[in-house]
DNA sequence: ATAAATGGAATGACTATTCATTTCTGTCTG
DNA sequence: CAGACAGAAATGAATAGTCATTCCATTTAT
């Protein structure tokens, strides 16, 4: 077993019990047990518990964009590049539920709490939505509302959304998505 | 100082710690010492910290509902019914900013998703909002979308809304909550 | 053989909860 | 009315458990 494979195994299991358990039902002993590797063998990869999830977290959110940002019809209308953005979006959440649930987890713990505000969204991240919105504007289609706002009835609805699909409160198929989708602009649009 | 006092030094304490620092920047000997109490004290008053959590909790969900019943136009058209809500809970949330992180800290925990599976698999007695939806729905005038779905549309940008007012990323003035009231209405009305 | 990797018991810090003891409070008695 | 007394309330040190992290003996790879 060649050493990166040790590491992936870690931050497999790492990934799956937080997003099950959460931060505290995922002692280091039992990501150790899970991975099937012995608890101090995690030290010599990662240097705390800490860098072990912030490592897991910023690599799920660069493959969240990247998934956003693919064939992201760039130049196209504001409502085309809405809708690439949602269905992207709910595409990979609903993919990649235990990748989610982790994601969900950090955003709501003392380790999320500076980028809470921007969900899934960095700095350079921002800018493909703002961009949208600024434009929106511009162009009288999206209302004159402050960007946190428009965010917030943009983001807010689809995650709870995913996680209600998740938990199996609802079951999401294409239909409903693209209602719920429609709803959202709805919100945003003048 | 009275039995009564005590308790709610506690419950006062608890409340205050954890919403500034989360369940696990709360431990019960810290919670004791704050309320000027002995750790063992608690525990003639709570059975446990989860028994502890759950109390503030409940009561603050009472203490929320009362708010937003108090006045509630029972009968008048679903339009007025709707802004009734929006705005009482607002006010609310606004007014009361440290409950509003304890609400937030329990909604993300495992406790919150408890709560929710009992409220969404258990619930009996429709509350306001359920009737509100269907209601809305019979008459044409609301989408006709599953109630999560519609509950996420309504309460997911409300509060994010506040909470962003809170950490003072925007300013929420009653020009504000008026239009983002408004986009709301948009995002569930037919 | 040597160095790197690994295992897993040991360590130390921290926590919720308990319980033997003390303090308080109001009642009864002579 | 003083003082004894019972039961409730409160205390906080002790307990029992958990967890992240370290250490070093052993194994594995080169």
């Amino acid at each position: 077993m060649s050493k990166t494979d040790k590491r992936e195994l870690i931050l497999h299991a790492a990934l799956e019990l937080i997003a099950e358990n959460g931060f505290h039902g995922a002692p280091m002993s039992t990501i150790a047990e899970t991975a099937g590797v012995a608890a101090g063998t995690i030290y010599r990869y990662f240097e705390n518990k800490d860098d072990l999830i912030r490592e897991i977290y910023s690599s799920l959110e660069d493959t969240i964009w990247s998934a956003i940002k693919e064939h992201y019809p760039e130049g196209c209308p504001i409502r085309e590049r809405f809708l690439h953005i949602s269905q992207s979006l709910i595409g990979y959440l609903l993919a990649f539920p235990m990748e989610f649930r982790f994601i969900e987890q950090f955003q709501n713990s003392p380790y999320g709490v500076d980028c809470r505000r921007e969900k899934f969204f960095g700095k350079k991240d921002k800018d493909i939505v703002t961009e949208l919105f600024e434009e929106g504007q511009q162009q009288q289609i999206i209302k004159d509302l402050p960007l946190p706002i428009l965010s917030a009835l943009f983001f807010g609805p689809l995650v709870d959304a995913c996680r209600d699909h998740i938990l199996k409160f609802i079951n999401l198929d294409d239909d409903l998505i693209a209602r719920i989708i429609e709803a959202n602009w709805d919100a945003i649009r003048r």
